[in-house]
DNA sequence: TAAATAATGTGATGTATGTCACGCATATTT
DNA sequence: AAATATGCGTGACATACATCACATTATTTA
């Protein structure tokens, strides 16, 4: 049950079998069925999330109720409302299941422990949260710079798998459009081919 | 010399005296004039700098000549091509000074041995990127949700300090408008007061 | 202090994308 | 199997913002 956990922390970092095993004691398991929430607007982020199996996605709704989804997350992912789970203020974000999941969820404090007693857990988490700031940064100045064809070329290019996985309408609710345009932008690439 | 990057550490953990004494001798200094680069977009960015005096700003440059402000960064902030650091490949930001700026850098390999040898500084880089993130999500989603005058309105009230030193050229290209747009949203507000 | 450069404001016009409305097909639920 | 919800496509029209063009005012720099 924790072997996806251990391979993910293991590509970054060793850790031993003994601190691994506490780390292990940390979590629980929670089982999450299609479109289930994991968290809601105005909740505290009380866990984060180590995805098993299966697919979320974090996202707000705006004034005049468009969706915006900041993340998916699939196995071997992490996922949680980061700010509201370190400040423990209402998140400003919806996570819900957009498949079945299994997810290992850990506490902010068993977390925080675990980090303090194991300098190589810090390291596996700073380096992730970096990678995921690198990759946060470059699509913001992405949207910024890029048209909504070169967009949805780009998340093709990114996450094959995750096309696969999800709507349209979730697909144009990440790259920042409407469903509808989405839509004329996949006719005019098929018209073009 | 130290004063500023020693009290920046504090607020989030403690180094001792010894360590931290250790870490000072890892970084070079370096002022830059006004308009000068730190980085342009292909070279590797060797260092990553902690400001102690100035305003620096990380922009992509898109095809059509646009550019596009990733983050300013001035006292107590820290500045880099964080991608290019990380791997070593060719920078896609440029980054420049605002003003006349006084850095500390640091390699990429002197950082990670000082980050392994004291456990506390891996703890406090941690913090911070995670807090970059967190900040770096919020502005997605809104850059996605708001209007070019809430976002303006929310640029006021983030950075009030930032809104005094830089054009509002500078501003338009973090915000994602034109100079022109910002210049209607500004005279609007004025002419509603 | 003159000349050059950069910053800002503003009108006229263009356009990518949003909004609204509807039809059809495919899942899902009862 | 019927009823209902969900996803996707597409036309007509609206709009926020971009683009282009030029004038005015500050700020550098020679």
């Amino acid at each position: 049950m924790f072997e996806l956990l251990h391979k993910k922390i293991s590509a970054v970092t060793s850790v031993n079998e003994e601190d691994f095993d506490y780390f292990k004691t940390l979590f629980v398991q929670k089982k999450l069925r299609k479109r289930q929430y994991f968290l809601q607007e105005g909740d505290i982020c009380k866990y984060q999330a180590f995805v098993e199996q299966g697919l979320l996605r974090s996202y707000t709704v705006d004034e005049k109720g468009s969706e915006h989804i900041l993340q998916f997350a699939s196995e071997g992912w992490w996922m949680a409302d980061l700010s509201s789970y370190l400040t423990n203020e209402p998140s400003f974000l919806n996570v819900d299941a957009l498949e079945e999941v299994e997810l290992l969820l850990i506490t902010k404090p068993l977390w925080e422990h675990a980090m303090q007693k194991i300098p190589a857990l810090e390291h596996y988490f700073r380096i992730i949260i970096q990678n995921h700031l690198v990759a946060t940064q470059k699509r913001l100045l992405q949207s910024l710079a890029e048209t909504a064809e070169e967009k949805y070329n780009r998340f093709l290019a990114t996450y094959p798998e995750c096309v696969q996985r999800v709507s349209q309408h979730m697909v144009a609710s990440y790259l920042g459009v409407t469903r509808e345009t989405l839509s004329r932008v996949r006719r005019q690439l098929a018209d073009r081919k």
